[in-house]
This record gives C-alpha cells, sequence and structure tokens, in this order.
DNA sequence: AACACCATGTTCACACCGTATACAAGGCAC
DNA sequence: GTGCCTTGTATACGGTGTGAACATGGTGTT
C-alpha cells in the first residue's frame, strides 16, 4: 500500500514538509515556518521533521530553494516569452528588462516566497530542490543579459564590470522598498511605473 | 536617592530597555531582542517591560526608532563635513554622494542597526525616541539634496519625478545584498567600489 | 503627619516553541 | 522467519511572550 492515509510511515514526508513550508510561506513570509506548525499542517509529529532535516533552519532552507526556483521560473518564462524577431541589440536590452522587472514582479506578487528565496542567497548548501528542474540561480539570468548586452554593442566591456551588482542592487532595492520599507501596500501600477523607472535609469547609467 | 541601585523602582526603565535594546541589536539585529533577555540583561524582570511598552513589538519599534535616529546622525555628520567653497552645482552633487554613500556606510558598519532602522520604515508609530535630537528621517536628506540638485540646475525637473525612489531603490539595494545577501562578509574595500559604482551610474542615468 | 492613590516592579501561571532522548512500528535483506 | 534499519511516536526539558494578581514605595490631599 503505497498512499494508505492510515499508514504508520507516511511515505514521502520530505516532500510534503516543504510543499505545506511554500503554502504556510505564502502569506506569513519565513516566520510562518513553525516547526510545530509546520508538522502539524501535515499531520505528522514535530519530531517526525528530524527525521528528513537537521533542525528548523534546515527545513527553512529546503523550502528556501524551493522558492527561488519558482523565481527563477518566473524570469525564465518572461525571457521565453521575448519575441526573436528583433535585431541583436534591442533584443539584449529587452532581455535585461525582463529579467529586472520579473525579479520585481514576482516579489510583490509572492513576498513570502520573494523573501525566501533571498534568504537562500548566501549560504549556499547544496540541497535537492524539490521539483526536477535542473536549477540556475537567478542570478545568472543577470549575467546572461548584461553578456548579451556586450556581444550586442550595446555596452562597452568596460562599463560591463560589476554591471551585475549595480543592475542587482536597483532592482533588489525597489523590490525591497515595496515589499518591506515605505513602498509597501501601494497600488501594483504604482509599484511598476517606479520600477520601470529604476530599470530605465540603471540602463541609462550604464550606457551613459 | 535617584539612582540607587538596589532601589525597588528602575528609575527610568524604559530608556534603559531601549539602551540595551541598542546593545544587544548591535551584534544579532532584531532577533537578539528577545523580551526577556533584555528585561534580563538590564536586571529586571521580564513582565516589568508591559508597563511601558504593550508588548515586545512595540519595545523593538522603540529600539528601531533610535537605530533609524542614528543613521540620521550618520549621514548628516557626512553632509556636515562638506566643504561649502564649491560652486553649488559640484555641491549638490556631492549631497547626493554623500547621503548614498553614507546609508551605504551605516548598513555595512552597523548591520544591526540598519535592519532595526529599515524595520521602522513602514509603521510610522509616533513613538518617541530616546535622544532629544529633534528627529528626521534619513529619507528628508534623499529629498533636500535632489532638490538642491534641481536648484543648483544639475537636474532637470522632469527627471526630478520619482528620483528619490530611483536613488534609494540602489542604496538600499546594495546594502541589502552587502548586509543580507550575496555580498556578506566581503572586504569593506570591494564594497565601497561597488557602493560607488551604484551611486555613480544612478546619478549619471539621472542627469542622461 | 497620616492617609489614600497610583505608578511601577514582582510573582505565579499558561500556552507555545525548538529540540533531545528513548521507544515502537513497519519494510527489507538474508 | 529473523534481524536490522528507516521512519514516525511519546515524553520531557528549557526557552519564549504574555496575562492576572500582588507588593512596594513615591506623591498628592486633607
Amino acid at each position: 500500500m503505497i498512499s494508505d492515509a492510515h499508514s504508520y510511515h507516511h511515505g514521502d514526508l520530505r516532500s510534503a514538509l516543504v510543499e505545506a513550508g511554500l503554502r504556510l510561506a505564502r502569506d506569513g513570509g519565513v516566520n510562518a515556518l513553525g516547526l510545530r506548525e509546520l508538522t502539524r499542517s501535515v499531520g505528522v509529529t514535530p519530531n517526525a521533521a528530524y527525521r528528513h532535516f537537521a533542525d528548523r533552519q534546515a527545513l527553512v532552507l529546503a523550502v528556501a530553494a524551493e522558492a527561488q526556483n519558482r523565481l527563477a521560473r518566473a524570469i525564465r518564462e518572461r525571457l521565453g516569452a521575448i519575441p526573436g524577431d528583433a535585431d541583436p541589440a534591442e533584443r539584449a536590452v529587452h532581455q535585461l528588462r525582463e529579467v529586472s522587472l520579473g525579479y520585481i514582479h514576482f516579489a510583490v506578487s509572492e513576498p513570502g516566497w520573494f523573501e525566501l528565496a533571498f534568504l537562500m542567497q548566501d549560504e549556499s548548501r547544496g540541497d535537492e530542490c524539490v521539483t526536477i528542474d535542473d536549477y540556475v540561480p537567478p542570478y545568472q539570468f543577470l549575467l546572461d543579459a548584461l553578456d548579451g548586452m556586450v556581444h550586442a554593442g550595446v555596452l562597452t566591456p568596460e562599463r560591463r564590470a560589476d554591471a551585475e551588482w549595480v543592475c542587482w542592487s536597483g532592482v533588489h532595492g525597489i523590490a525591497d522598498l515595496a515589499t518591506r520599507g515605505p513602498l509597501q501596500g501601494l497600488d501594483r501600477s504604482v509599484i511598476d511605473m517606479l520600477a520601470a523607472r529604476v530599470v530605465d535609469t540603471t540602463l541609462a547609467g550604464l550606457r551613459t
């Protein structure tokens, strides 16, 4: 009996915990990921989690990895929707815009997951992700877009240096201001306008 | 007897709690501000805090207000150190740079306080600050610097619109990347270089 | 000067949390 | 079938924030 609900063994508790974590963190963010509340929502004893995670932090990181994966997927989908027939320069700029606006849009529409995703960005614990997607950090999309701009001739190699941090700063800054900061709760239209303004200004500054 | 150490009444518990909060949050950030640990470090019973704060969150916000005050003071000091004999345009740009770099420098050198200061930026609870300084949110310095640039003619009124959010995004973004994100732990010199790059690029983009 | 009041700090109590340790229930290899 | 090994359970401990009742001592009133 593989999926008997009343089986002594749960079957795939680890995945169940991560899924429940995503559901709970969606509203409530990282502090909604209590070990007890999490196991309770799966219908299992608190200590059962310790068979799959060293401690609460490890469980949170596993959920965070999946959240970061979803951020990457959101950006990739926007990149995939770019029409391919434009000229290379325009296309490269368009790619950078989509990476940036995708990052911001994800943060605003899923602030709980965004908080988790950013939490992952230091301790690069190589934990397994739940989905089978080959994992690509969102960071990589930014690098690719900037390299594409250099290749297309819209960004000099000189100004390419450290440009990823300049872009990421502006993009992450507006995202953080909109999710945790003074821009919290503003209309999506206002945020979108400010986001576009940040991205355009940074782009203009890079090309000078 | 005003300051008898063994007096039944503490004297000024509220201030003492906020000061202890600043001391504890300096390393350890906001989650080091446990109500019990805080009252313990002052030498008083946990529930004594409830005579001065509604709950733990109110106490944290009071500490956060003071942290934001120190951020403002740090920026003001840098603004005060600007030589006044330069021409207005150069001076206005210099002011914006000092506001930006002061924000970033404070974040990097006092990450715990910075975390608190940013936490304050939404719920504008009008709690009293500990110091007697007339309180000016750091935000105001940014507005003044940008208005100064318009007045000096280095920024068109058209590009002035929403420029505070563009600047704040870049500045806060690099600060967050350096304190909570992937830039965590890097050498101060590297952070300084990246910070200058962010500020310069944003400035260039604004002036286009 | 005596008294009542009130602000302030204490004591006790409760529910919750993360986690350690010991135990039990099944699945698997031989 | 028998023994092991993985997985979930039971119990317990120290930590947390918070509420209610109580004690203390300064302050204003008569």
